[in-house]
DNA sequence: TGGCCCTGTGCAACTAGTTGCATAAGAGTT
DNA sequence: AACTCTTATGCAACTAGTTGCACAGGGCCA
């Protein structure tokens, strides 16, 4: 039930068309709810008929645009929804899944995966950080800009917690291989390596 | 894709019937992979049929239990999903864009959701630590458990990850209020309460 | 010996998200 | 005038996950 929200969220921020929530949602609301062109097209017909938008009249300005607002009905609905109670999604990630088939069936190839989502993730970070540096220099804070910096750094701090897991986990098989191929036997410990 | 490949590590761990696979799916490969009784049994028949797992024979038990096993087939299947490329997903998570949705309509309300929030990371962080403390005390490492251990440490990370910014998130809310508050009067603007 | 609970399997219908394609209008180009 | 590119909207069909319910067998116990 979340879709709906996110696109009366980013109608609030700036009224607008359904393609241009498609690209707003890729540079900024997508960082943590991202949506295909369809649901958004498919979810506007849903809150217009709900009477929570409505398409601003005006020039029809070319190609056949519309232009969405937001009507009181619907500022309502999002109030209401941000102090709703919903619990927080377990995680569900494959990636860590795999680790645990690796322990089964063995853990070739997968030192590739792990490093190829640590540069993921690391430009993911950069991203991010450059993004702050950019919007939210230090001393410029109003209100509106400390909840966005503050999603913001969710998204820096998750990426910073993959970027350190994987670099463990790297080493963590890199050892183990060696231990392997080594010591055939000596049990290495536990120990994080370097 | 990636559920019937947890269903097939799982039964590689051991051999089980689709309840016994529901109940050991909440309490271990379900804290990164979740799965309800009716997509295991659906998942279960559709492996069976795609001949990846196979029914074991035996006595029937009782009620009309099915104890499955996986084949041959279903290892080389999850041994070749474990190298594959995949993308990591991107985050998808309501709490923050309810925080967005707070920069335009207010932030009532939500200081009571970031403490549950906060409170439940810490409760699972507590559960995961306990499960490290039991299963992975120092010293004892052989390579399934390392695999195991360090998915773990991915599932602490993430949390610690949380706490850590709900514990910023709710700082910073209670400073705004403070200072909307104390100056009081300077734009009410748009919704931002007390 | 009939009622109830627990274990175990499963169907049906629904919601959310994805993928592939169709269509249409205007803008530039030759 | 025909062409093709970009902008813009949308339908249809599919995959994944969720929810609610049905039903069957065995154990227990009144």
């Amino acid at each position: 039930m979340s879709l709906p929200h996110a696109i009366l969220t980013a109608l609030l921020e700036r009224p607008s068309s359904g393609l241009e929530l498609t690209r707003r949602f890729d540079k900024s609301i997508g960082f943590f709810w991202s949506a295909t062109h369809q649901q958004i097209y498919r979810e506007l017909a849903k809150l217009e008929q709900g009477g929570l938008i409505r398409a601003v009249p005006g020039p029809p300005t070319r190609g056949q645009k519309k232009e969405y607002e937001v009507l009181p009905a619907g500022r309502e609905e999002l109030a209401g929804w941000v102090a709703e109670r919903q619990d927080p999604k377990p995680v569900r990630d494959a990636l860590l899944l795999r680790l645990r088939a690796a322990a089964v069936v063995g853990a070739a190839g997968l030192d590739v995966e792990l490093q190829r989502h640590l540069e993921l993730h690391q430009r993911q970070l950069a991203d991010y950080t450059a993004i702050e540096e950019r919007d939210f220099p230090p001393g410029k804070a109003d209100e509106e800009n400390r909840l966005h910096h503050l999603v913001l750094r969710a998204g820096i701090g998750l990426e910073a917690s993959w970027i350190d897991w994987l670099t463990q986990a790297r080493a963590e098989l890199a050892g183990a291989e060696l231990a392997g191929a080594e010591l055939a036997g000596a049990e290495p410990a536990d120990g994080e390596p370097a």
